[in-house]
RNA sequence: GUGGCUGUGGCUCAGCUGGUAGAGCACUGGGUUGUGGUCCCGGGGGUCGCGGGUUCGAGUCCCGUCAGUCACCCCA
């Protein structure tokens, strides 16, 4: 059989980068649980209509199918792999909305699929860690300002610098109506390409999709150009003359939520009114966030505020969330080899086998060292001390156990050896572990 | 889905205007008789991505295909 080869977009690391993404993981899990989220694992697959109602582009969803289906098989229900975590978590709530307390905060860390060509930081298979607040008929606007703060928090340590640029779609929505434009969602998705197609392409967009005239285009572009990391953008944008309640809405809201960051996650956020977003279930705040020198990587954690995606009858579930791009994160850690670990293995001692009859022995004394939580194994063969302790030095493990009348470990880094008694010995605390850093 | 580039031991790569497949690292055995890392000597491992064509002869040239990769599109 030919050598398999690795499938494009769907990432297998080593171990050594599997413990690196496993404490990624571990650090987003925590911080979310430090601020109150409950834990939620949703089934990998939703019925397709559940996936396409809300605009998504249907050719990016992978499909699921038996393999025996025939064409009239109209059991084959149509299922596919959820492309995000937000859509699902929707429709989880609508099916437990009665056994659910609200304001509902929950996290969720899984894989997501996108059957898109795959290129530098951008996968197929990939993980996204999510964190929403859904709650029942209203949303207070405080929830918006909330949780890029968790996610600065669970982001916090990493070498890099996250900046997150943050708009208000009912500050656009308002200001489009405001200057006079028919249509302010095709005005949005229009600014959404300001940075790939240019500003008089936008321009020209403008006219086109939205019934702009030039004066209005030329406003909006003016509204895109507006950035502060302060409250000092709402200043600049009543420059503009334009007013409208919804504009003046989004306008509060939004500086609530720049002002509550510059407090409790100083220097994240920035207000950028040129943010829009494709998805078009976004009603409030919407974010996207960039690593500071690699922009071109697109976004690594973005959300926003949707009211009317999840609603029974008359009863809605506004809700407001943010993902972080777990996989997109670590493919740029990894790319600039920023984070390395201090071995591949969480092996911490490898008991020494003199010889095989001496196992018996050897898996006691690394059973006791277990019971102490110490990661222990045991050498695979009998072999010359020499070959074993270069078994240990291959992998990273620090300490050798040598069994026998008087037990001794040594430290292979130091050369160091003493007599230890697996009852009591104990590693260093930074040696029990692997270490990330 | 469209276009550019690239496919040679596990890894990184060399291989001339076509002439019988190489190096370094890694692995493994020994020197060193049960305490490693250095050093020295030896060993194993490749359908040259796959299929076809040109040729006396193809890793090398041509066509196709598959895979990888980059860009477009879209997004975490």
């Amino acid at each position: 059989m030919t050598r398999p080869t690795p499938l494009s977009g769907f990432p297998e690391w080593l171990p050594a980068q599997r413990l690196i993404e496993q404490s990624l993981i571990e650090r987003i899990r925590r911080t979310f649980e430090l601020h109150g989220f409950a834990p939620v694992e949703t089934r990998a697959v939703e019925p397709l209509d559940q996936l396409l109602r809300k605009g998504e582009t249907s050719k990016e969803v992978y499909v699921l199918r038996r393999l025996q289906a025939d064409a009239a098989d109209a059991t084959d229900s149509g299922l596919g792999l959820h492309f995000d975590l937000t859509v699902p978590f929707a429709r989880y709530v609508l099916e437990n909305a009665g056994k659910l307390n609200f304001p509902f905060r929950r996290y969720q860390i899984q894989k997501c699929w996108r059957g898109e060509r795959p290129q530098e930081g951008r996968y197929r298979e990939f993980y996204q860690a999510d964190i929403d607040v859904i709650d029942r008929d209203g949303l207070p606007n405080h929830y918006e300002a909330e949780l890029p703060v968790v996610i600065a928090e669970a982001l916090a340590g990493l070498p890099l610098t996250f900046k997150m640029h943050v708009n208000n779609r009912k500050l656009s929505e308002g200001f489009y109506r405001g200057a006079g434009l028919a249509d302010p969602m095709a005005a949005i998705q229009a600014i959404d390409k300001l940075d790939k197609i240019g500003p008089d392409k936008v321009a020209a967009l403008l006219a086109e999709t939205a019934g702009a005239t030039e004066a209005q285009a030329k406003a909006c572009l003016a509204l895109a150009e507006i950035s502060a990391e302060d409250g000092s953008f709402a200043e600049a944008v009543a420059k503009l003359g334009v007013s409208d309640p919804l504009l003046d809405e989004g306008l509060a809201e939004l500086t609530t939520v720049i002002e509550t960051g510059r407090e409790h996650a100083p220097g994240l956020l920035v207000a950028d009114m040129r943010i829009a977003r494709g998805l078009d279930y976004y009603t409030g705040t919407v974010y996207e966030t960039f690593i500071a020198g690699r922009e071109r990587f697109g976004s690594v954690c973005s959300g926003g505020r949707y009211d009317n995606l999840a609603s029974l009858g008359d009863e809605t579930f506004p809700g407001v969330g943010l993902s972080i791009g777990v996989s997109r994160i670590l493919g740029v850690l990894f790319g600039q080899n920023a984070l390395s670990v201090s071995r591949p293995t969480p092996t911490c001692v490898l008991v020494a086998l003199p010889a095989e009859d001496d196992r018996p022995e050897c898996n006691r004394i690394a059973a006791a060292l277990r019971a102490r939580g110490i990661a222990t194994e045991v050498a695979p063969a009998p072999a010359k001390f020499g070959k074993q302790i270069k078994f240990a030095d291959r992998r990273g493990i620090p300490f050798v156990w040598f069994p026998g009348a008087e037990q001794q470990v040594k430290d292979i880094r130091s050369g160091e050896q003493a007599a230890a008694d697996p009852a009591q010995w104990t590693p260093p605390a930074a040696d029990l572990y692997p270490v990330v850093g």
